[in-house]
Parts: structure tokens; sequence; C-alpha cells
DNA sequence: CTTGACCTTCCAGTGACCGGAAGCTTCATA
DNA sequence: TATGAAGCTTCCGGTCACTGGAAGGTCAAG
């Protein structure tokens, strides 16, 4: 099938399908065309790096869970290792965004918002007390 | 002073300090031997952009705190505007991890983990039920 | 006088794509 | 059968906010 069907079927948009190529995580077919031809299988692989990356696993670990998926002797272990290690990394990520939240949010509740100058907000950023 | 003090007093890499001067964030004086020389004002520019980018302000959202800084006649309803938005946009990352997170972690918490090839993370990576 | 730290510029790379140009092919319609 | 649109190809460049490294100039200490 063209680059287009294979696209609705994985939910990636063609250029991210022809990137992912590129940088050989899949490798489809030629029809006597030129155009790509993909199988169910390389639809598969699409699909299972679109819910990967969705996850928030970079294109590596995608990498990583591919050989893993592929591989019929893996460890569980090995890819529960990788998903509890993902866990964590958001989990720092969502406690940065929180601090970052509510420092902004407190500035802006002591912000007058309105057409006068005075702004605490700026006043911090300038690094005033 | 020159670049590396000015680095430890902004709390800035060098390099990062050089790129603000490229894409004209500061414009620092030259010394006689070519160096960089920053004075106080630019090591308050300095200071303001790296708190305002440890806030998660865009380098542009920069620049228009930045100008708003400077504007001796701003409404401080702007610069609440742009915190506020900015809060907005981080809630909604924050949302958006946590459903990562969850999902992650219900997938894992469903993993043996031990070093048999079944694994319901790859399961639900390859869309199988 | 040399060593080493610091400074300069310039070029290239990162991650994960996206936009657009120039030029094929294929398909539906007039 | 012509034509025009849609879909495909490759290639190049841009994004964001830096970061690394090479090649070379400058400065203070020993």
């Amino acid at each position: 099938m063209n680059i287009g069907l294979a696209s609705e079927r994985s939910n990636l948009p063609p250029k991210t399908i022809r990137y992912y190529e590129e940088i050989l995580l899949v490798n489809p077919g030629r029809a006597q065309n030129g155009y790509r031809d993909y199988s169910d299988s390389d639809i598969h692989r699409l699909r299972f790096l679109q819910r990967s990356r969705s996850l928030g696993f970079s294109i590596e670990e995608c990498r990583t869970l591919l050989s893993l998926y592929e591989d019929e002797n893996r460890a569980s272990a090995d890819v529960k290792a990788l998903a509890l290690e993902k866990v964590t990394e958001i989990d720092r990520k969502i406690k940065e965004l929180k601090g970052l939240r509510n420092t902004l949010h407190a500035l802006a509740e002591n912000c007058h918002g309105d057409d006068k100058p005075d702004c605490p907000i700026i006043d911090d950023l300038a690094g005033k007390l």
C-alpha cells in the first residue's frame, strides 16, 4: 500500500514515516513506479512506533523497544525496567512543571493586572526583592 | 567584565551568553583586546533572561518580557496575561504527562518483569488486546 | 619563556520532525 | 484523449535553544 494509506493506518504523517525510514526504523519495499509499498507488517511497526512515541519514549528508546518486540526470547523484565525508568522520568518532569506553575501563579496572584506599570512579576524577573 | 565572570554572575554558560548576543538579546561592549565587556546592566539583562527562561518562557516570550521590563509605561495587565497564559500552558503539559505516566505505570504493573518473554507492555505497544 | 586558562570566530550537530520546491505517476472527468 | 488534480518522489532548509569542537589570539603566573 502507498504511503498515504500507511499514514492513515498508522496515524503518522507521511513526512514522519519517510523520516522513520531515513533513520532505519522501517524499510518498506518499492513498487515498480518507485512508490514506497507498505506491507501489513510495516504497518504494525509504524503503529508500534506511533504508540510508543505517544507514550513519551524517545526514538532511540523506540528502537530498543522494537528490538525487544522482535526478540522472541526477550525477558519481560527488560521491557518493564524501561517503562518504569520512563515513569520516573515523567514524574520528575511533572514535579518540575508543578514548581514552575506554582511560582508563576503566585507571581501573577500578586500582580494587580491593571494599566499601571507596577508589576511584581517583572520585579521578580529583575531580581528585585 | 569578561564573559567568564558574566557567566558566573548570571548563572548562564558562556556559550549561551554568546548565543543571546547573536540573537540580539544582549549587546555588550568590547574591550581593546576584542574580548566582550559586560556592564552591570548587561548582567541584569542576563539574570533576567536566566530567570525567565527557567520559569519556562520561550526566547521570544523573554524578548517580550524584556521589552515590558524596559517600558516605563507598561501595563502590569500585559505581563500578568503573559504569565497566566504560561500557567495554562504548563497546566496542559502537566495533565498530558500525568496521563502518560498513569498509562505507562498501569502497563508496568501488569508486567511480571521476569525472564520470560510474555509482556503486556509490548503487547499493548503492538496493539494487541 | 612557557604553560595553561581564558577569550575569539566559525562550523556542525542535536531531536524529531515540518514546509516547500521541482518533478514524477495515476486516476477521474469533460 | 486531454487535462487537471491528487498523490508520490527526492532534496534542501528551517525549527528551538543551545552545545561541542577546532583553530587561533591574549593574558597572568612562575
